[in-house]
DNA sequence: TTGAAAGCGGTACCAG
DNA sequence: CTGGTACCGCTTTCAA
């Protein structure tokens, strides 16, 4: 492995010059530089990013902490992240935490110890206090597609209670009233914003929301099916169904055509996500669609920006995307309405 | 950011000290090893990889350059590489080039700038020479999911010729006879593999595969829908057809289903990639698992392992991981086989 | 324009 | 057991 000192030394030059040459900074006779381009060329010479690293406090990496790289949305994510990374220079340090609050510790200390210039972080340590000291002592942070309670850190959040309104909305103007909902577990931030966007969206609507239409769900498939189960044998079925998300609405879809019924003409379903499988199954589920791979890239933005507006501070950055409605089957009867 | 000079300065020792202190390498008075570690702690000392690095050679960085993480395979592919590289103290760089093999020129550049100690390699660079003179001369190389013909490298393979195999076999168990293909592109090695073990498994069955029963492909689920459609009308159809993928075996469910015929009734089908989709269409298809998740994994033992034993490099080692026949309903009527 | 030399944060050898 | 010090590869004053 050749260095600066051995070109230096080949060409006849202090590794000052060399420097300079090789990083075209500063002054070095035309000539000179083109020695020096060669000889590195000659030498293979590949320049020692640590060592530079070290005297410029700068590494260009950033760490990317997300629960599970094999689940398709952190993926997305994650590609998002990546190719922005690149754009400018940076590379990526990818950690699966699999939410395990441990994992996620260890890894911002991976971070710090190898000198990241900042992280990414999706994860299910959410004290306020942790993740402020990081920012504001220990290392540069953007918390992604997590939403805390007054948190002064610069995030990027996806808006799920928009989301779910615009669901809702799309069902009452379709003409339903009797809307119920499948919602995802109160005690995260997601399931708890899908639901306060569907109960928002039905007052607003002046539709009260029955208390039998709201089941408890947990985002798993086997439970939509079995939560529908259950409204299908309601006195008062409902003409429609919220999943907070798409995996419960299609245990939904099993379920009702279990029972004999049609989907939409009996039942409208709507998930949430999009999710590859929702344009897959039939009738197509119609879906709430998230901005993934945009989230990792405004995340990534946020992030490299700080960088260099570190003085900025006091006022950290917050970017909401906006969720969009995707009409197909499975809440409209006849045309295939897809506009993926 | 406090440093080991800090440390010393205020328990008043050497950085020598301090420095086996920490690491417990060498002798230190174990009292003050205790006065050392408190101080650290106090300090909130954060040891900076980069020096480290910088002396031992050694960064404990793997450098994964995969075509594109947000394809499931490569991610569980992914999955398996870091989750045993963090188990033996690595970091993953995660690097994505969509095929591109200007990106991956760049990523190794990277990798070899970052000081990596080795890379995993999914690409498409596949130039004999380009890999074993980057794995004899500048940074050890394991090539995961990628064959060519007499590569002097570390290499971690899945047996696409023998899974091939296994699917037709299958089929011919199950009493066919006129089994047709739609294979891959034949410029890849998958496609070629794929093909060369249906051909094989024909031969030793004693079946002259027709040469209208064998269809090319691209591995898009259009192409599997269009070449069934051409399959079904010709005056023999087959009674069977082996995809090589998922996606196009799923397109072919379609124009069966369009042309009014039944899965697995009139026509058998067996795809390739065991991809989620494939046990949530109806029928549920019967496909060849291919061991994504381990694939990473042995990826990255044998990466660790050679950075540990780089004197044996004369014999690379080469691992052939075995598909597994996962029996679904759209090869065999009636009951529902699915080992998953 | 160029070079000498001081560091960046640690490690490890050699003395003591 | 502990300290002094050279060095890892590169950047950046400061002088010349």
């Amino acid at each position: 492995m050749s260095t600066i000192y051995e070109i230096a030394k080949q060409v006849g030059v202090s590794t000052a010059t060399v420097s300079r040459a090789l990083n075209n900074k500063g002054y070095v006779k035309e000539e000179l530089k083109h020695r020096i381009w060669a000889k590195a060329e000659e030498l293979d010479y590949v320049p020692n990013a640590l060592a530079k690293s070290l005297v410029n406090k700068l590494t260009q990496i950033i760490t990317l902490i997300i629960p599970d790289i094999s689940n398709p949305f952190f993926a997305l994510v994650a590609r998002g992240v990546e190719d922005t990374a690149y754009n400018y220079g940076y590379s990526l340090l990818m950690c699966n935490t699999d939410g395990s609050k441990v994992k996620e510790k260890k890894y911002v200390a991976v971070a710090r110890e190898r000198q990241a210039d900042g992280i990414i972080f999706i994860g299910s340590i959410m004290s306020k206090n942790y993740l402020e000291e990081l920012a504001q002592n220990k290392i540069p942070i953007v918390v992604a597609d997590r939403y805390v309670d007054g948190l002064n850190v610069d995030k990027v959040l996806n808006d799920n209670l928009k989301g779910a309104k615009e669901a809702v909305r799309h069902l009452v103007r379709l003409g339903h009233q009797a809307i119920a909902t499948i919602r995802g577990p109160q005690t995260t931030q997601t399931g708890l914003d899908r639901y306060i966007g569907y109960e928002k969206a039905m007052k607003e609507s002046l539709l009260e929301p029955r208390q039998d239409w709201v089941r408890e769900g947990d985002f798993k498939e086997s439970t939509g099916y079995y939560e529908t189960k259950q409204l299908l044998e309601l006195r008062e079925p409902p003409t429609a169904i919220f999943a907070a998300n798409d995996l419960m609405a299609i245990g939904a879809l099993s379920a009702i055509e279990e029972a004999g019924l049609r989907v939409p003409h009996d039942i409208a379903i709507v998930g949430y996500d999009d999710i590859p499988l929702a344009s897959k199954v039939r009738p197509r589920l119609t879906t709430v669609a998230q901005l993934k791979y945009e989230l990792g890239q405004q995340a990534a933005e946020t992030l490299i920006w700080r960088l260099n507006n570190p003085e900025q501070y006091k006022r950290p950055e917050t970017l909401v995307l906006q969720p969009r409605l995707v009409i197909r089957e499975s809440s409209l009867v006849g045309s295939v309405i897809d506009e993926k």
